[in-house]
RNA sequence: GGCUCGGUGGCAGAGUGGUGAUGUAGGGGCCUGCAAAGCCUUGCACAGCGGUUCGAUUCCGCUCCGAGCCUCCA
């Protein structure tokens, strides 16, 4: 089976060959930590561990690495109204990034380098640019010169010169070409920085990934990330500053495939801070389990725009619990190894089609009513195997469906209901007992008469 | 103005040159004292207009509409 992605630099679906066979290697460009991280930053996470575990049914060795981006002007401005060191800010939001992604089953990287632990190696990249003639100091800036890189635009399939009318670009007084970028700017005190050869100062944005990915996974590697909106102009401008030193103007010489996932609305609407309407994790593990909203994230395909809503919530949280009530019918089936079919797994190869998947495991899960003793295995195996490789179906059916609830202190009050209820349906009062089961609803309890009695689970 | 990507049933969302996914909501039914859960069944969707074709939702062209990017942004 064939692994096919879909890469930004042909705009078309391609056949995923690794660099290296034994070793295959992914980059994603990760948060900047000055604030919690929303529900966009997470289908950034999702999508790329997603495609981290599919890579790994595929392949022996695979690395990881995502970064976190802790210096940056929109820290600085934050520490500045918080006056909070940058350090403690910075410390806090990626413990607290880490802590969010995992409520999602979303696993650390193997790698996850900070900037500011790559400082010399930014400056030593800046000082190979200008040697080579691609970059040049200005008034304590050193920039990128954009003319010098022949591709330029390649990833973003942009012609220069049909940019310029009608855009919107103040161009800086020290920019020769005003497309030019900055890769080190000057840090007049009280700000931040680091002494350089153009004196005290801190890297721009876009060096950063460049020095990272290259001392983390050597170049060329196979596949960098990020979300849409860095396809220009962050991940452009690190194709131009690592070809550049490369000496080699195909991009190829820096990463192989380019994976962006798509943006998130809320309501309809762009999320934006004037807006208000930023969907932070944080808030939304008050309200919903980590497996709802990494499926809401996955019932999407990754490259589609996801509208988020209370309605897709709900759709998707019922959709869990309906494989759960799967498993939780198969409970007995033993099984011995997982596998999953050829025809799911086709699916996730076929550039990680998500949606697909879960039709699939919906119609396989409509099977257990007609299914036999092997069918049943079948679809358990199924279901487990796919849920281990997209981040659900990982905890008990019982607890997940509210069933197991030895430890719940309303236990003898509840069942003590119930008994009453039940004698009640022996005497044929039905009004007590329809009463009764009104006054365990409130509670939040749902029961549910069997030929084996009464059972009852709390229903979140 | 430029570039890119889209427009599929009430909603969400895959996919395909010919046998009409899947979920959710709705209708009908079974089961149940009634429920819950489950099961069965139903709905003739592919923006519009042309073209190619034996046949197009799927390919091509045009039109209309929407989104993203061109400035920091996942």
């Amino acid at each position: 089976m064939v692994l096919k992605i879909h890469n930004t630099l042909s705009g078309t679906k391609e056949i995923f060959k690794p660099v290296d066979e034994k070793h295959v290697r992914v980059y994603a460009c990760g948060p900047t930590v000055y604030n919690f991280a929303h529900i966009g930053n997470a289908r950034m996470a999702v999508a790329n561990d997603l495609l981290i575990n599919v890579l790994r049914t595929q392949y022996k060795k695979v690395t990881y690495v995502s970064n976190i981006t802790d210096i940056d002007d929109k820290i600085i401005d934050a520490a500045h109204e918080l006056n909070e060191p940058i350090k403690n800010l910075t410390t806090k939001y990626t413990k607290i990034y880490n802590e969010d992604m995992g409520y999602l089953n979303v696993r650390l990287p193997d790698v996850q380098p900070r900037a500011t632990d790559h400082i010399n190696e930014m400056i030593d990249l800046t000082k190979k640019l200008i040697e080579s003639g691609n970059a040049y100091e200005k008034e304590g800036h050193v920039l990128f010169h954009v003319p010098s890189f022949s591709k330029y635009g390649v990833l973003s399939k942009r012609n220069r010169d049909e940019q310029i009318a009608g855009s919107r670009v103040d161009v800086a007084p020290f920019k020769k070409d005003p497309a030019d970028f900055i890769l080190w700017k000057p840090s007049p005190s009280p700000l931040p920085g680091w002494d350089s050869p153009w004196g005290f100062g801190r890297p721009g944005w876009h060096l950063e990934c460049s020095a990272m990915s290259e001392k983390t996974l050597g170049l060329p590697f196979d596949i960098h990330s990020g979300g849409m909106d860095l396809v220009f102009p962050h991940h452009e401008n690190e194709i131009a500053q690592t070809c550049s030193l490369n000496k080699n103007h195909d991009p190829k010489s820096f990463a192989h495939f380019w994976f962006h996932n798509g943006f998130v609305n809320v309501e309809g609407e762009k999320m934006s801070k004037s807006i208000g309407n930023i969907r932070l994790v944080h808030d939304l593990k008050n309200q919903f389990s980590g497996e709802v909203l990494r499926l809401t994230l996955l019932s999407a395909h990754y490259r589609q725009p996801l509208n988020w809503t209370k309605e897709i919530i709900d759709q998707n949280s019922k959709m869990l619990d309906r494989f759960y009530r799967t498993l939780k019918e198969l409970k007995d089936i033993e099984i011995t190894s997982q596998y999953l079919s050829d025809e799911i797994m086709q699916s996730l190869l076929d550039d990680i089609n998500t949606p697909k998947v879960l039709a699939q495991l919906n119609t396989l899960s409509n099977k257990l009513s007609s299914a036999n003793k092997e069918e049943k295995i079948n679809i358990k195996n199924n279901l487990i195997a796919a849920g281990k490789i997209l981040g659900i179906m990982v905890e008990d059916p019982e607890v997940w469906l509210g069933y197991n609830q030895s430890e719940n202190p309303e236990k003898e009050e509840i069942e003590g209901l119930i008994n009453q209820r039940n004698e009640a349906r022996r005497d044929k009062d039905f009004k007590l007992a329809d009463k009764i089961r009104d006054e365990l609803k409130i509670k939040g309890i749902e029961i549910e008469d069997t030929k084996n009695g009464t059972i009852w689970r709390k229903d979140s």
